[in-house]
DNA sequence: GGCGAAGTTTATGTCAGACAAATAGATCAG
DNA sequence: CTGATCTATTTGTCTGACATAAACTTCGCC
C-alpha cells in the first residue's frame, strides 16, 4: 500500500483521516501495518467476512455466484437451528415481534420493496428470539446477505410473495412450541429462497454476460 | 461517556489516541458518537459478540456461565455442519492440516498447555476445510471461545486427553468422506467438551463463591 | 403567556505540523 | 563473507487549532 502521507495527498485529506480509515480496515482484518515496512493487504482468508462492509465489498461480479452459495450455506446452518431454539425457548414478546413482521410482509402485497423490510425483520426476529447474543450478532451478516439477494429477487416480481406461506409455517411452528417442525419449516423456506437466488443469478448472467 | 478531552486528560494521552480507541469500540458496535451529544454506550444486544475482543471482555465472572452456554450452543450449531461439509468437499491438503494438528495433540500427551495449540488448530482446520469464508471467519470467534474454556479445563488435568479418541473419530470420518458420520462424531466430541466446561465452571464456582 | 426563530454553547470531526519509536536495508569493520 | 552499526523511512503519538453540527437558551412575536 502507499504510505499514509501519499494516501493523504492523493485523496486530498489529512493524515489523521487516512489513519482512521486504515484503522477501520485493520479492524476488519484486511490490513496490517508495521513501522518502516508500511501497510500491507492481508490474504483474503484473514478478512472478516462476517463484517457487513467486507461482505458488501466482496459482493462483486467476479465471484458473486460463489459468495451467494457460501452465504446460503451459512444460512442453512444457522437459521434452522435458530428456529429450533426459538421454538423451544422464545418469550411471547419475542414471538410477537416475528408475528408483526409477518403481518407487515402480508400487508406489503406484491411490492418487492415494501416486502423487503419486514422480511429482514422476520429473520432477524427469529435470531433475537433465541436469546443467544452470538446468533443475534450473526443477524447483522445475514441481514446484509438478505439485502444483497433482494437485488436479485426483485428481477422476478411475485417471487417473494410465493414464500409467504412458508414464513407462516415457520411462525406457526414457533407459536406451537414445536422445535423440530420449526426447523423443518425454515429448511423448506430456505430451499425456496435458494432457488430464487439461483434463478436471479442466472438472470443477471444472461442480461450481462 | 466522558468527553474525548476529559478522557485524554484522565488517561494521560493525547486526544488523537483516545479517538483511535473510541473508533475501535465504535467499530465493534459498542459506542455511538454524535456532535454535541457526546459518546454513548449502546445496549449490549448491538455489540458484536463475534468480535474476539468483545467476547473476551464479556467473559466476566457475573455471566460467564451463561456466556459459556451460548458459546457451546453456537459451536454445536456450526461445527457439526462444518464437519459434514468438510467430509464432503475438503481437499487432501486441507485434511492433512487437520491430521497434523491431531498428531500434535497426540504428541502433547497430558500437558494441557501443549495440548491447547494443536486443539485450536484442529477445529480451525475443519472450518478452513469447508472452503466457506464465512465459516472460516467464525473460526476466530470459536478459537477465542476455545481459548477461554481452556482456562477452565486446565483445572481438570487429563480431561483434554480423554477427548483425543473423539478427535480421531472426526478425522477418520473426514478422511473416509462420510459426511453424516463426521457430523455425528463432532456432535459427540462437543458433548464431551460441553460437560468438561460445565465441570470447570462448577469447580470455579466452588473455589470462589 | 405560549411559541417559534435565531444565537450560543459544547461536543465531535477534521486539519496541519512536529516529534518519537521501530525497523528494513545499507554501510562498514573484522 | 559475516556481524555489528548506522541511516533512512514509515508508522505511531502528541499538540493545538479550526470546522461542523446539534442541543440549549434567549429573544421577539403572536
Amino acid at each position: 500500500m502507499p504510505t499514509e502521507i501519499e494516501l493523504a495527498e492523493a485523496l486530498g485529506v489529512a493524515r489523521t483521516s487516512v489513519r482512521e480509515a486504515l484503522g477501520n480496515l485493520k479492524a476488519k482484518g484486511m490490513l496490517v501495518s508495521r513501522p518502516k515496512t508500511g501497510t500491507r493487504v492481508l490474504p483474503r482468508v484473514q478478512w472478516n467476512m462476517l463484517d457487513e462492509d467486507v461482505l458488501r465489498w466482496c459482493w462483486s461480479d467476479q465471484n458473486r455466484e460463489r459468495t451467494a452459495l457460501h452465504l446460503t450455506q451459512l444460512r442453512r446452518i444457522v437459521e434452522p437451528a435458530a428456529c429450533e431454539i426459538a421454538a423451544a425457548s422464545a418469550s411471547d414478546t419475542d414471538i410477537a415481534v416475528i408475528e408483526r413482521a409477518y403481518r407487515a410482509m402480508d400487508a406489503a402485497g406484491t411490492d418487492p420493496v415494501a416486502f423487503a423490510g419486514p422480511d429482514l425483520e422476520f429473520h432477524r426476529g427469529i435470531l433475537r428470539a433465541t436469546g443467544n447474543p452470538f446468533l443475534i450478532s450473526l443477524g447483522a451478516t445475514i441481514e446484509t446477505a438478505l439485502r444483497l439477494s433482494f437485488e436479485l429477487s426483485t428481477r422476478q416480481p411475485g417471487a417473494p410473495r410465493k414464500g409467504l406461506p412458508m414464513h407462516r409455517d415457520v411462525l406457526d411452528a414457533i407459536w406451537a412450541r414445536k422445535p423440530a417442525e420449526a426447523r423443518l419449516a425454515m429448511e423448506t423456506l430456505l430451499g425456496v429462497t435458494e432457488s430464487n437466488i439461483q434463478r436471479g443469478l442466472l438472470a443477471v448472467a444472461a442480461s450481462s454476460p
